[in-house]
DNA sequence: GACAGCATGTAATGAGTTACATGATTAA
DNA sequence: TTAATCATGTAACTCATTACATGCTGTC
């Protein structure tokens, strides 16, 4: 038998506001999900299938052509089913770094290979961040398809924002660090990386 | 044929710094990798075996009794694999955050399941950030068992501290402004909501 | 009528998890 | 000698991905 994960009850979620096609769904699921629940599109028609053999959502096929057009609707069932996700707690957020983890073994390899990690992993975060800056420009400018919505959009790409700038600020940090520990012998700590564990400790803000 | 994936060389990383068994493995991956490369402990051991399928590590099996513990040690192959990682781009940050999927969703529930998942995502985070700070302590305090990778460890906990905060200023904001979004009808933007969209297109820090 | 791109999936595969099993070691 | 805990896995399963297939639609 299935069972709904969380990624189920994020396209419920999307089908709560309005039905969708299979199609639209995904890219909805994309537009608005990706940063902080990515998935990819294949998934989401899979997933799709899942909330109708859940009963979260009703399945209306159109056939166009020799091709059906699936439009999928939330259920009551669905609506109660959402209902209690929100009220159930949720898991704390997982976040995945490689850029990190290059950073914690760099010993193993050349700084300039360090160096170039540290770069992808801000160009990287930097687009993303221009792209939900473009999104909410979009909003502010033309309106936007939900603009009822756009109290939620600004808190999510606020949070976002914040963290690719975290990872801007860190990353710039670590290249500056970088130079210093993979030229000296020994080791030890520098006034600077001292100062940061003061603060970690202390329960200030460590970077910037 | 076996393909390494990231976590194939965060193990290797592990094993250039010395040789483990599994079980000592499974360990310091969960304390030194955790925070932003989480993988169960069981998947240790089975990638551990992969890593010897590959050719990176050799496992020398003692016979303790009726039970083997088996040693992994990295092999020459092993640790030019590992360079050759260090030299490849890395993937960009992967961030999953359960509780801002709440708050998209937010309409869809009470204003009390909205608080309470921006509670529990805040404590989560506190807690984990206790427990860095708590390692970073020893490290300070005792020495522990790397000390001249120290500087690793604060840049890791300094950045995770960093999350961590971002994700507490974050709810907080989240929350103050919940109790406007499910009360009023019509919705709009708060003027702060309104200062942070401005901000984030400014390209300045969004929050704080 | 061909070619690009929109629309809608299926198939194969794999990374990772949870749950469990079982031997060894230590403390009571 | 029981119980806890340390140590080492295996089995079963599933979420999710990548790669591919195929029909439709406008346009040159």
């Amino acid at each position: 038998m299935a069972t709904p994960t969380p990624t189920t009850y994020a396209l419920l979620g999307l089908l709560a506001v309005r039905p969708w096609s299979a199609y639209e769904l995904a890219g909805q699921a994309t537009r608005s999900l990706r940063f902080f629940w990515p998935r990819s599109e294949a998934h989401v028609y899979a997933e799709a299938k899942r909330l109708v053999s859940l009963g979260f959502a009703s399945a209306e096929a159109a056939a166009t052509g020799g091709r059906t057009r699936t439009t999928y609707t939330i259920t009551p069932d669905g609506r109660t089913a959402l209902r209690a996700w929100l009220a159930s707690p949720p898991a704390p957020p997982v976040l995945e770094v490689e850029g990190l983890l290059r950073v914690m073994f760099a010993d193993q390899g050349s700084l300039d290979d360090l160096i170039g990690a540290l770069e992808v992993t801000r160009e990287a975060m930097a687009e993303r961040r221009q792209e939900g800056v473009a999104q909410v420009e979009d909003y502010l400018t033309t309106g936007g398809p939900f603009p009822e919505r756009l109290h939620l959009i600004a808190l999510m790409t606020g949070f976002y924002a914040a963290f690719a700038d975290l990872v801007d600020t860190w990353a710039r940090y670590a290249e500056e660090e970088a130079g210093w520990w993979t030229t000296t012998e020994g080791v030890g700590l520098t006034p600077e990386l001292r100062a940061l564990l003061e603060r970690v400790v202390a329960g200030e803000p460590p970077l910037g």
